[in-house]
DNA sequence: CTGTTAGCGCTTTCAA
DNA sequence: TTGAAAGCGCTAACAG
């Protein structure tokens, strides 16, 4: 059925060889020839099987990208933006989700060691674990994103998150918030981005003087629905906050509208800063101020590194930490 | 390097054959058989080559999703949806992105004969011309997701938009709305979607014995930001509308937000319906009411009917109509 | 410059 | 029940 080398060969009255170095783009042949061929190809419409050039080579082009939930827009927009540069790349990218919960991790294991054809992989877990990792070891070039959650020799790519949340903070506190919360989290033990954005936080509250105890309320996620009984939590303590930082513009977008329906008004009464810079918060009432990461960024180098990696399997571990920025909206004040 | 079946075979002291039968879990094997090569296989802890079996076996257990972009909310939750459906048919998803705009679309058919490797494509594209899709004529079993915009021979998943639509502004007028504007569409000039949305409320504002003539506004795409100008110039209008169906939730949201900007209240002045059902849209201030696709439904109907074909090249064409939802909340009073 | 050919690792037909 | 071997379509080493 289809079209092979040989099919073409015969027609051409070459061997594959010589097709096989024009559909190539080979440098020494006979212009001729190259011609004759190239009728053949176009005649008989000739589609290489990557598969068996795949099998021959031992490269397949392809990458997967591992992310908690592409629903979740901050792994969307990055999804987006590796999908972007990974095809300048001439490089497929296949996207595969961990749901976040440890039940699947598993299931993600094995189906990383399943998937023999991917050539390396980027992964971006909000819990993984070092005996979680230990099973690949052997296998493909595997690209830490996020926030590095064990001791591990992978290449890893992120942001500060310490120092990204401690801007944050002390944005709140410029504007002359006093008392301000913290909210975010996961489920995992293993969260590493809320351990260096809480990190953050109490850093940036303390150099301000102030006193971070009994502000941090840990939520079950990241998502909108997870902000609603943590803020109903703190409206309800003896001396209200007057900011909030969220560690995810979903959270905030989830606090805001918590907000709102108590009738707390924002950012007069209350302030909130968010972390991520989705598309959405731009157009929220209030616009949410937030912290934007360089998510091109990240997926340039983690592109970059996963191939640089694949080239050079024994070479040093790359760490690299891609830039970010404060945006200032109204939800700050 | 990789451990092979011929490592195996040659450490338990069989033929390739028998071990190949014990991994794919052959049943006629002499126990004493199995146990030896069972031992073999762990101690060398093999793992199959995918690729080999793909080229042997002609199939890959790959799809492709294509659709306009990642990072847009509405395909987002219908990427996770389809990416969750297809992990439990063991398949996996890989994602492209067509970039609504025709000129990537070019690249984005190459890219489709390139990717020789996969089964079939699930194609959700806003623009797609009849003549695009003859070039893949010859290849992969494709199944159309969202609107059909060419009469083709392909299987094809959907709603009925018009129908949604209809449902979405009749309600709008059914709270009292007299005046329902519409704004939504794109670039493309085969934009079907929007053609049938605009049918829909068309058909609403007529049965109700209104005029829709000079109500609609096209925007250049679907996104939060075009919904901008088309609110700034229906706010000049003589008679202002008192109702605004968008042709998505992220429209919605940008006219929420512009309307906010202009100080007007919704839904007191001016009611709002959105598109899609996207998570962020029940927790905007005022939270949205809209149409709500069945994604999950769509996804499992997309990946249901590319499977059969797969088996059954020859088979009739399948018209399929999933459901929808309308869903109610503050923006519509 | 081009033809011949040996595999890449696997499944599967044909024999035994 | 198991072995030997063909061959999926391609690339590349080796000849010529």
């Amino acid at each position: 059925m289809a079209v092979t080398l040989r099919d073409v060969a015969e027609k051409a009255g070459v061997s594959v060889r010589t097709v096989s170095n024009v559909v190539n783009g080979f440098q020494h042949i006979a212009p001729a020839t190259r011609a004759r061929v190239q009728e053949a190809l176009e005649e008989l419409n000739y589609r290489p099987n990557l598969v068996a050039r795949s099998l021959r080579q031992g490269r397949t082009g392809i990458i997967m990208l591992v992310l908690p939930e592409i629903n979740v827009s901050y792994f969307g927009e990055l999804a987006h933006e590796v999908v972007d540069y990974a095809s300048l790349c001439g490089i497929t990218v296949q996207i595969d989700e961990s749901g976040g919960d440890s039940l699947r991790e598993k299931q993600l294991l094995t189906a990383l060691s399943r998937a023999s054809w991917v050539d390396g992989v980027l992964f971006s877990s909000l819990g993984l674990r070092g005996v979680d990792l230990a099973g690949l070891a052997g296998s493909r070039p595997l690209v830490l994103l996020g926030e590095r959650t064990a001791r591990t020799a992978l290449d890893h790519v992120g942001i500060d998150n310490v120092e990204a949340a401690r801007q944050a903070v002390a944005h709140l506190i410029e504007r002359g918030r006093t008392r301000v919360a913290a909210i975010g989290g996961s489920g995992g033990a293993r969260d590493a981005t809320s351990k260096y954005r809480l990190k953050g936080f109490e850093r940036a509250v303390r150099d301000a003087g102030l006193d971070p105890e009994g502000l941090y309320l840990r939520t079950p996620d990241y998502r909108r629905g997870s902000a609603a009984s943590a803020v109903r939590e703190l409206l309800e303590w003896d001396e209200r906050p007057d900011a909030l930082f969220c560690f995810s513009d979903e959270l905030a977008a989830g606090a805001l509208r918590e907000l709102y329906e108590h009738g707390v008004r924002v950012p007069d009464e209350i302030a909130v800063m968010g972390f991520d810079d989705i598309e959405a918060s731009s157009f929220s009432t209030p616009s949410l101020s937030t912290i934007r990461p360089d998510k091109a960024g990240i997926a340039k180098a983690a592109v970059d590194t996963l191939l640089r990696r694949l080239d050079d399997p024994a070479g040093e571990r790359r760490e690299i930490n891609v830039g970010f920025e404060l945006v200032r909206r109204e939800s700050s004040g």
